[in-house]
DNA sequence: GCGACAG
DNA sequence: ATCTTGTCGC
């Protein structure tokens, strides 16, 4: 299922409300904190797993809510819902925003930062799922993607193979993001804003929740797994 | 027509 | 993202 067979099923006026929507939302993009590190408390990591039954598309988000200090898990919540948004490069916030919604009203505790699976400033308009959730949201995010989606021709430079090592990736004189060795021998991670935080601070935040287990930070690998788990025991209970 | 394409 | 075993390496 690429792009264009994807964009098929989804009307050409449709593409570019979404377009407008997104370009509307870029506005209210800060990248720049709006809080102060030293009172950060908690930090929220979001993934989403997919599935299908009967030719419908299901998909179960996962949210893990870390003490910043400790790095322990305070709290999890899950929401299993019908996806109906297709993936499309560029739009993948209209899919998974509802699921995202939805956990995140099952919180009891009110994170002080989101991290997400997936771009924020890093993208074609700025607005990748971390940046267009933090607007839902109305807290600070940060994206954290595993592959670079390339913008406008531009390609990342490869950083030194030492831990903490990064490179900025500069589109049109602006810096949109960076490519992050978060360990030795092991690929860079992309990192940019979401929104009401600066690269540095988003950088330092993703660097603490590294650990020697995986190449990403914590907060995104736990909830990672918990979609997996959260999964097979939907498809369990399916049958 | 061909390649690219966060998750 | 998802479908999936073995296998090379630390």
């Amino acid at each position: 299922m690429q792009k264009n067979s994807a964009v098929k099923q989804m009307d050409n006026k449709v593409e570019e409300k979404l377009n407008v929507i997104q370009h509307q939302l870029r506005k209210k993009i800060h990248c720049e904190n709006n809080f102060s590190l030293d009172e950060l408390k908690l930090v929220a990591g979001v993934d989403i797993a997919y599935w299908s039954d009967n030719e419908v598309d299901y998909g179960v988000c996962c949210i893990q809510v870390f003490d910043y200090l400790t790095k322990k898990v305070i709290e999890e919540v899950e929401y299993v819902g019908k996806v109906e948004f297709p993936y499309i490069s560029g739009y993948l916030a209209f899919r998974e925003l509802p699921l995202i919604v939805k956990a995140v009203q099952k919180l009891k505790n009110t994170p002080d930062l989101y991290m997400f699976d997936g771009n924020g400033y890093l993208h074609i308009r700025n607005m990748g799922i971390a940046t267009h959730a933090s607007i839902e949201l109305g807290k600070p995010t940060i994206g954290v993607a595993k592959t670079y989606s390339k913008i406008k021709n531009v390609n990342f430079t490869m950083p030194p193979n030492s831990k903490g090592t990064f490179t900025d990736i500069v589109v049109d004189g602006e810096v949109y993001g960076r490519a992050l060795r978060t360990r030795v021998d092991v690929k860079p991670i992309f990192v940019s804003c979401g929104n009401w935080i600066d690269l540095n601070t988003a950088t330092q935040i993703t660097m603490h929740f590294v650990e020697e287990d995986s190449r990403l930070p914590i907060t995104i690998r736990y909830a990672d797994l918990a979609t997996h788990e959260a999964r097979k025991y939907q498809k369990l209970m399916n049958k």
